[in-house]
DNA sequence: GTCTATATGAAGATAGAC
DNA sequence: GTCTATCTTCATATAGAC
């Protein structure tokens, strides 16, 4: 498979559920400038392509929004509280075991880049962009995120079921592969987005000395 | 560690080896574009502050570069150079193992993502910016990295020596995990690029299902 | 090769009519 | 809420003097 590389990613629309969107204009204006920020990047997107895609003028946006990077900002706040909601809820409905909970995060962190891969290629992407003030909200969302994995991996460690030298390479290794799903996972690919994690949950375990966890062996 | 959310990536400095930079004010501004770009992105610096940068007027970069996306092509085209040669040189030097050829992939590719990080992040980040003309070379270089190391893990599949379902995911996951090392790697890191990268071959074998290479039981 | 001056257009954002 | 019209600044790039 070898992808285009004319195009930033490789999926074509940009999917807000309707629980992350706005209703009426507003939420049209933001799903456009999501394509269009995951497309072209923020400072390569203008108000006025935004504009267009909604079919109204420029000056109309600011109607809905107060600028430019407070649309940035509200696509990047709702980008990480998907992606933290789901690890949440992911980590609630597995044990203690630290494999588990692994594959658990893996699972939540992939399928999300592979569902929402423009919401995630912008909020990962282009971050750099939001001032500290408009983009605090996002910061935490994503230290937090970030923490839980390494926690994880390191109570594995302390607990024998992980076998690694470096805590936070592995994390940040794991954390790496699951974040460029969002650049080349469409519909169309041969798996789907539960399947890519799967097999993702799998190569985490993998590198992380584990054996496949526990919930198999007393099945 | 948690990494500062509001830069885009960690390091500070712009490296260009020689080999790499031209000769006189020409080297000067390609690297100063160079971290202009990988820190505010292509669309987010300009050919004013590139030629601040360099301490000179905007008009007078036209002398030097016949557009601001020459000066991207430029670097991306030396980015992936840089990227492909090491790598070929690292699979000359080792033995037909396919776990020892993952080793020196894998070790090219996380060294280099680890020393010239603001070449990594602008070569891989910033393609999207790049008309199919300026990116030809650039383009074609990176299909030749990418179906390399599809390549050597389909090779090792073969040869049963890895064990993965999904080859083309796993070698995703690989070069991911790699790329992603240019947006946190400093030179004040614990550990040194090469130790990094020794790390990260690991995680590889490892997410393939190898045992150690061979070499290590010959020795 | 670098400068000043400038062409030309596009950027983000606002004012005020409807 | 959306429009037209506009403000102001900045963008890439060129012309031509030195």
């Amino acid at each position: 498979m070898i992808l285009s590389p004319a195009r930033r990613l490789a999926a074509t629309r940009a999917v807000l559920l309707p629980e992350h969107k706005p209703g009426g204009t507003r939420g049209m204006v933001l799903e456009a400038a999501l394509k269009l920020f995951a497309e072209r990047g923020y400072a390569g997107a203008s108000i006025r392509e935004i504009a267009d895609a909604v079919g109204m003028r420029g000056a109309s946006l600011y109607a809905h929004y107060p600028s430019k990077e407070h649309i940035l900002a509200e696509l990047c706040r709702i980008g990480h509280e998907e992606h933290r909601r789901s690890i949440q809820r992911a980590l609630l409905e597995c044990g203690a075991d630290p494999r588990d909970q692994v594959v658990a995060y893996v699972h939540a962190h992939v399928a999300m880049h592979a569902q929402f891969t423009m919401l995630a290629v912008v909020a990962n992407g282009e971050l750099h962009a939001l001032s500290s003030e408009l983009g605090a909200t996002t910061f935490a969302l994503r230290n937090q995120s970030i923490q839980t994995l390494e926690d994880i991996v390191q109570r594995g460690v302390d607990h024998g079921v992980f076998h690694v030298a470096h805590v936070w390479l592995a994390a940040a290794a794991i954390g790496a592969m699951g974040m460029r799903v969002a650049y080349w996972y469409t519909p169309e690919f041969d798996l789907s987005s539960r399947q890519v994690a799967e097999v993702y949950a799998e190569f985490a375990l993998r590198l992380l000395g584990a054996a496949a966890p526990a919930r198999k062996e007393t099945s």
